[in-house]
DNA sequence: CAATTTATTGACCAAGTGTTCAAATTGCAG
DNA sequence: CTGCAATTTGAACACTTGGTCAATAAATTG
């Protein structure tokens, strides 16, 4: 088999695969977000993610030809978690509800992939040098279409008038934060979100302010 | 002059120092602050460093004599700037003026301090290494006093009830935003804090979501 | 001006970097 | 079991990394 092909199994999935290269391609994956969220692109090395995946460099890249192809296929996949909650985001009957289900979702996301969100931060905060072209075109026409769910809102006479993607970014941000900037936290509070307790007062406080403010 | 004496000299601006160290010793820190908010610590090389600040890397150790003393004093920095306009917040006449006040100069400084903010983000994702031991004493004192503030205006009944901690944090995240993911926002907006207008439209939809939230 | 301190650099080093490859080992279908 | 494909690895690679050092050049000072 030649190694292009091997390229493009490992790519899509729809090619079969050995139960061997499932089970190493997952350890890698889970090994490299691991590294790449504590290190960034630069900073990660692959000698640390194939000493995580409990495997040699050169069996690493046996399975992908690159740190670079690596890194992309992690981003791929996160990208995919990253904007799932997004896509379920619609004009339904109450917007309260909706807008809750939508924050809950990503503080849950927070909660259950810290990991994928601090590559995802890092990998934006460098620039978005990978991720560019994506957020250009899948990102911003998805960010145009809720908008326009919220300015449906707003026509109804259902939510205040604002800016509807600010609204998004700061959904974005504040869910995220408590993964991203979770060792900041950490340090003045000394809790976690996968505290139980904590992750409940998470989620009542952010939605409480972004709906309805301080100010009742 | 011993080494240890230049050292020290270089930590506290209270020694005197020379035209031309002041001169390289700021030149470095931009550049390093540069790299260090694109590349994380790790990701930084001394090399980049030494080219953005136009000298050699010898020479540039002559001034810092390590990458991590370097990195340590740009992060000094960085945490006075960061920590500055929480100090004023305080409880004046009215909660909305002084909030309002706090926001929109966090929201200054993601403008002013963009590579700051970043360098900042980057060191917390990684986990605080060196920032921890400031976290922990310096700034949960200062976040337990502005709780304070807070909670003072809850029991005058000039706020709703929320808590403190989380509001100040969804402030933080919020404005910085602005800077540590201006290229996710570029992409979807193709706008830049640095843009009068947009600078404007931040401003106002920030205050507006934190403060009255979308219901009004 | 000389003398002394401060500033600058080229050459160098050991350790670490991503990547290659041929050879060895393992897994598996017939 | 046999043979072929899939997997694993040790050794080696060219290059980059942070850091040293002795020698040199430039400022400063008396």
């Amino acid at each position: 088999m030649l190694p292009t092909d091997r390229d493009a199994q490992a790519l899509d999935n729809k090619a079969k695969k050995t139960r061997i290269q499932a089970i190493n391609e997952k350890k890698i994956m889970e090994a490299a977000t691991e590294v790449f969220a504590h290190y960034g692109y630069r900073g990660a090395t692959l000698d640390q993610i194939a000493s995580k995946a409990d495997m040699s460099k050169p069996n690493l890249l046996y399975y992908f030809n690159s740190k670079d192809a690596l890194y992309r296929h992690v981003l791929r996949r996160i990208y995919d978690i990253w904007l799932e909650p997004l896509r379920g985001l619609d004009v339904g009957q109450d917007p309260e509800k909706e807008l809750s289900h939508y924050i809950d979702q990503k503080i849950e996301h927070s909660r259950r992939y810290p990991l994928a969100s601090k590559v995802w931060a890092n990998e934006i905060i460098g620039g978005a040098p990978v991720l560019k072209p994506l957020l250009e075109t899948d990102l911003q026409a998805t960010v145009k279409r809720k908008s326009r769910v919220l300015r449906t809102w707003m026509r109804q006479g259902k939510i205040s008038r604002f800016d509807a993607e600010h609204f998004l970014f700061m959904i974005w941000t504040t869910t995220q934060h408590y993964a991203d900037f979770s060792a900041q936290i950490a340090c003045v509070t000394h809790k976690t979100i996968e505290d139980e307790r904590f992750y409940m007062q998470v989620k009542k406080n952010v939605k409480k302010i972004l709906l309805h403010g301080i100010f009742e």
